[in-house]
DNA sequence: GCAATATAGTATGGTATCAAACTAAATGGG
DNA sequence: CCCATTTAGTTTGATACCATACTATATTGC
């Protein structure tokens, strides 16, 4: 049936398909962070969880500028995130005893707890993706979505 | 050096992994929707440039319970970008003829060639993803991205 | 030293988003 | 037929986010 004249162009364009993915990557991100942000606790959203997670597993002291360097989000966004854990007394904020300007932005043992009780409610909710999601697809995915993320960062067309 | 009785039990948990590749793919969409919302024409966002990009695709005439169904956010939502569409005369809503609670959602010749502009604007941007972002590697992601999506689809979790 | 520049953080205004509460119209079971 | 329930759409109030413009402190070059 199949002749090599019949080899057919692709049907869709390179930059077709590139939109296409970053379009099933925005409704992936949608659908997860909404369902995420329904069970956390505390009051604690999406954005607040994430600044916690990160202070807990990459260590805290970070100034406001490099959490959100390292977030992917300006300054004005941490600005705001870091002002309502303060309030909900989850993160204490520091002056920089050297730079008169920094800020340093430490975790208080509430905000600890506050993020471990997020993590034990986020897990049942993932483990619910086994087997459908195999670990294989998953450990396969990461290094490509890496490069992916990687290569957006760098060229930040900013 | 590698005996049998070296080999690890995996570092990482399935929902560590999970979680990870999550993140992953909160910051792609993060990166790629300010990347691409700079550049949109005629003020559009993303949001509403992704509403007229379905209308063009896939049809107009559509209700915005339908809308909001395919575009995954909730009616609220599509009704304030319904509006703003609707202000700058890029959409037209009308009356269900039959279904009296019901609107339907028209293309404007004007929403069409805001449309057309935005992805002609688009285009540059996407295509410097090559060659780091292969096609293979586009091509190989978009089938698997599409199963962890439709999962999410389904288990909604609402 | 000091003026120009860079960097840290904040403030403002606008869009997107959700959840929850609401109105109006359709549908279905006595 | 009518009342209860469902469905379509809107409104409100809150958070997140960006861009832009601003203040204050540091750094650098001369």
């Amino acid at each position: 049936m199949s002749e090599l004249r019949d080899i057919q162009p692709p049907v869709f364009s390179y930059e077709q398909l590139l939109f296409q993915l970053l379009n099933e990557i925005g409704i992936i991100q949608q659908l997860a962070s909404t369902a995420f942000g329904r069970l956390l606790p505390h009051g604690l959203t999406v954005a607040q969880f994430t600044l916690l997670n990160h202070c807990v597993r990459m260590g805290d002291g970070k100034t406001p500028a490099q959490l959100a360097e390292l977030l992917q989000v300006t300054r004005g966004t941490m600005t705001s995130t870091l002002a309502r854990l303060e309030k909900k007394r989850f993160i204490r904020v520091a002056p920089d005893p050297i730079d008169g300007r920094a800020k340093r932005v430490f975790l208080t043992d509430d905000g600890r707890a506050a993020r471990d009780d997020a993590v034990k409610a986020a897990v049942p909710l993932l483990s619910q993706a086994h087997p459908e999601i195999s670990r294989d697809m998953v450990t396969g995915l990461l290094p490509e979505l890496r490069v992916l993320r990687s290569w957006l960062d760098q060229n930040r067309l900013a």
